[in-house]
DNA sequence: CACGTATATGCTCATTAGAGTATACACAGT
DNA sequence: ACTGTGTATACTCTAATGAGCATATACGTG
């Protein structure tokens, strides 16, 4: 299970990324809304936890799961590589971002920190 | 394999993916290329293939596979709901753009036609 | 038509992942 | 301290997947 694309394989595990999407869950909440019994909510918590996807905070004895981004800045540099093919629309849309910071130097210096702590380009390299 | 995140969980397929990024290429060229046997690459192309990641036409004997754009499609339209969390930045641009739309309706009129073609974003509903 | 090249498929084997069940551990309240 | 709730882990079983090898099929060429 080394890969981020192996830990999103599993349609149980995609479905809790989904539901954190909303706010961070405890166990108990996930267990129930998505109908699955505990332990396979744990284990699958466990896997999304030693690769990144999610951290847990404790409140008292529940164990509060939320999204971490890294993972998925991973499966998104992945997918850049391809953009090409099919979209020409995000594409079109960084190149025309690229050329506004380039215009306006800092108006939103907001870019400028979050959103490329490499570089411009998010194509980075996967392994 | 159902679903295109089993697909690209193999690395080996991953690395066909990546190698047809260039352009298409034969069950040869990949094998040699990527120095993997021949029933291995002819078999991972056919899950490719029955999953719509590539496509193949015919020459001579030779089999020429070229990506088709579905499939990556679908992986970003999982991959948007996420967005929110780890970039900002790709939020940050298309809330751009879409205001950019609505303050000069015809300027680029290319992103009318090429970008949306069901609503402006992307959210998409994956299955 | 025989042969070589290019690709696909069939079969077996080993590994692994996920489900299910039981159980252990942690904390809170009484 | 005891009990109940919440969560993690251990263990077994089964199914599925990818590798490896052999072989079949298709096509082009002499």
């Amino acid at each position: 299970m080394e890969s981020v694309f192996e830990i999103i394989a599993e349609p149980n595990r995609r479905a809790i990324l989904s539901l954190l999407v909303s706010s961070q869950q405890s166990v108990g909440e996930i267990e129930r809304k998505l109908r699955m019994p505990q332990p396979t909510v744990s284990k699958h918590l466990r896997v999304l936890r030693e690769a990144g996807f999610v951290e847990s905070t404790v409140d008292a004895q529940r164990r509060l799961y939320q999204l971490k981004p890294e993972p998925f800045q991973e499966v998104h540099a992945w997918l850049a590589q391809f953009r090409r093919f099919w979209s020409g629309y995000l594409d079109a849309l960084e190149r025309h971002l690229d050329r506004m910071d380039q215009s306006t130097p800092n108006k939103k210096k907001t870019r400028e920190k979050t959103t490329r702590p490499n570089r411009g380009r998010d194509q980075g390299e996967t392994r």
